[in-house]
DNA sequence: GTTAGCACTCGAATTAAATGAGTGCTAACA
DNA sequence: TGTTAGCACTCATTTAATTCGAGTGCTAAC
């Protein structure tokens, strides 16, 4: 059967309203949201053919329709407006503020909460391959190492170790400029085994704490590799019944807290990346089993220097696209500014 | 009218039960539950004469009992008992671990969480009046400065910022010296401006970048001041339909992720310290109005060097008192015993 | 002081009936 | 051939009426 004009006009005026209400819209209605001056009759025939191509279901007998999977994903790529509506608004918000890109980010996770109203997450970039540019360590007592990491793109990470032998003013120093000379520029993975043994040999009877050491730095950049992760707007889902209800709300609350999900979503959104740098799932088509119910919209910022993140925005499945692709894009843009800025 | 013995056993019972159950709990239930071997007739005389006096109420005509918030509180004050269960398995699974003090937090809330299936908070201990113990400047490039403090406690903090003076290395390490010896040793507080005046002087030329790191320092510091606060099992409540229903869960998961109540919940606990450093609030008690339907239960912990922070456990008003406090001891008296291990 | 017995209360669960939004289908119309 | 009015039918939701039973308070007897 074909998808003629009119029916997509009938089927966008479906989704649009359904978005609205969240209440399986009738044929009456359509007759008279449309501009179409159709009887309702003659959008029932229309409708009977769209839920035949799967576009729209009925939850009961008598009840009007609302959009499959299917047919949210034919609005998606078809029938949604880019409006550019809130961006101007968003820039004033965010622009700024804060250097400290975790204050950053949190703040961003938090406008697009109230922003649209559904959940949202933003996920500290990956430093994965990103570059050490100093290693300091310092002395906090005589047994006492700090050790602090600076990466690419102005990263901290730091660890205190506990030195076996006694540390001298000159050790530091010596290991200071030890470490700094063969490891700067190196990402994590560039590190090799033998450029390790290499050092070690420099370092004679220091040996040991060099090894801490490395250690040390290895585990504070993987450290948090995991599950830095912003949320904002987890109890948004209690304004759309259909999540709230169910008790499927403990769950995606417990997803949202624990952020072990939410690393998981991200591990697989970054691997399927498109060209907008926007994606959306629809319902099954969740990369993770504790959304299935749940509409997910996804966008993959880089602020170059291989630091890429995802902020996603989790609401019902009737959310509204429209507004949260134009929010998303919004502050990328933001996003992207600042970075210019900074750099 | 006078709280008998027989009063006591009964009240203990209703309460036991109650908290077992969640349902009102009647007559002929105590009279089977307790060893009194009293009638279901009697055991009514006597909860006439207990309702009488304010500790249990009837949801309606006729239902059985449950505690008022006077009742609880009569419960927890003279009848919980000290059975010191868990203790013994939470030392195992808890002691071994990690140095870091925000890793270990964050675990605390997660293992009290999963042992008492209520929601817990573990606050970072303030380090108000904590001091120094080290500062290290570092450059990051020519114009960017890495600021690295140390607190006692070896809490670490660090920022960066950006030099509008070309950085040298003698620069940097005279100003190393320079704020090392004046700084050291003492707390955010004890930091005067006369003293700030004196280092600039000392800086001569370079007073500019001086002001722009102490600001730093004191930035970094007090930066985190707030909202440290590690959450866990929030989505706990949904366990207890009391608390999960009337959509009271919204704002109690809000309250959890927002942070700002919690904080607001830490900042009163402290201040009401008891000398067993156990608090109990039961219902209306509570400290923050988000909570009055719940019980929250708080501990405060001393890490010593002015490093005090909450332990904060919230459930429904029938928490399992005497199993929450049990948990809270246990876990008080690890973080010591980790403590003293460190030291 | 304790207990058995009984009438009474009232929320919760069950059943029955009424409502109404929405459909599919048919037949008539342009 | 596409559109529409009309009508019978379906079924979730609402409302009302009933039943059920746990639990109480009170009285009288032990």
């Amino acid at each position: 059967m074909e998808l003629t004009e009119r029916k997509m006009k009938i089927m966008q005026a479906i989704v649009r309203n359904y978005l609205e209400t969240g209440e399986p819209v009738g044929s009456r209605t359509i007759s008279k949201y449309t501009d179409l001056n159709l009887s309702s009759a003659t959008i029932r025939n229309e409708m009977a053919d769209l839920e035949e191509m799967g576009f729209i279901v009925q939850p009961h007998t008598s009840a009007g329709r609302i959009p499959s999977d299917a047919g949210y994903r034919l609005y998606v790529d078809t029938m949604m407006e880019d409006k550019m509506r809130e961006v101007e608004e968003l820039k004033e918000d965010l622009l700024e503020k804060e250097e400290r890109l975790d204050h950053l980010l949190k703040q961003t996770a938090k406008l697009l909460a109230t922003n649209t109203n559904y959940a949202t997450m933003v996920s500290a970039p990956s430093i994965h391959g990103n570059k050490i540019k100093l290693i300091q360590l310092s002395k906090v007592n005589l047994t006492q190492l700090l050790v602090v990491v600076v990466m690419e793109g102005n990263v901290i990470k730091n660890s205190i170790i506990n030195a076996t032998d006694d540390l001298t003013d000159e050790l530091i120093l010596k290991l200071n400029i030890l470490l700094n000379t063969h490891l700067n520029g190196l990402s994590l993975e560039e590190i090799s085994l033998a450029m390790i043994t290499a050092i070690k040999q420099q370092a004679g009877a220091h040996s040991n704490i060099v090894s801490d050491i490395i250690d040390a730095v290895a585990e504070s950049i993987r450290g948090e590799e995991d599950l830095e992760i912003y949320t904002s707007g987890a109890n948004n889902i209690f304004k759309y019944p259909e999540l709230a209800l169910n008790n499927n709300a403990s769950e995606l609350i417990g997803a949202f807290e624990e952020k072990k999900t939410l690393n998981e979503l991200v591990v697989k959104t970054l691997s399927d990346e498109t060209s907008t740098g926007i994606q959306v799932y629809i319902g099954n088509e969740s990369p993770v089993d504790t959304m299935k119910d749940c509409s997910i919209v996804t966008a993959t910022y880089d602020l170059g220097e291989g630091m890429k993140g995802t902020i996603g925005i989790i609401g019902p499945k009737r959310m509204d696209y429209d507004k949260v692709v134009d929010n998303l894009k919004g502050v990328m843009h933001q996003l992207d500014s600042i970075y210019k800025k900074n750099k």
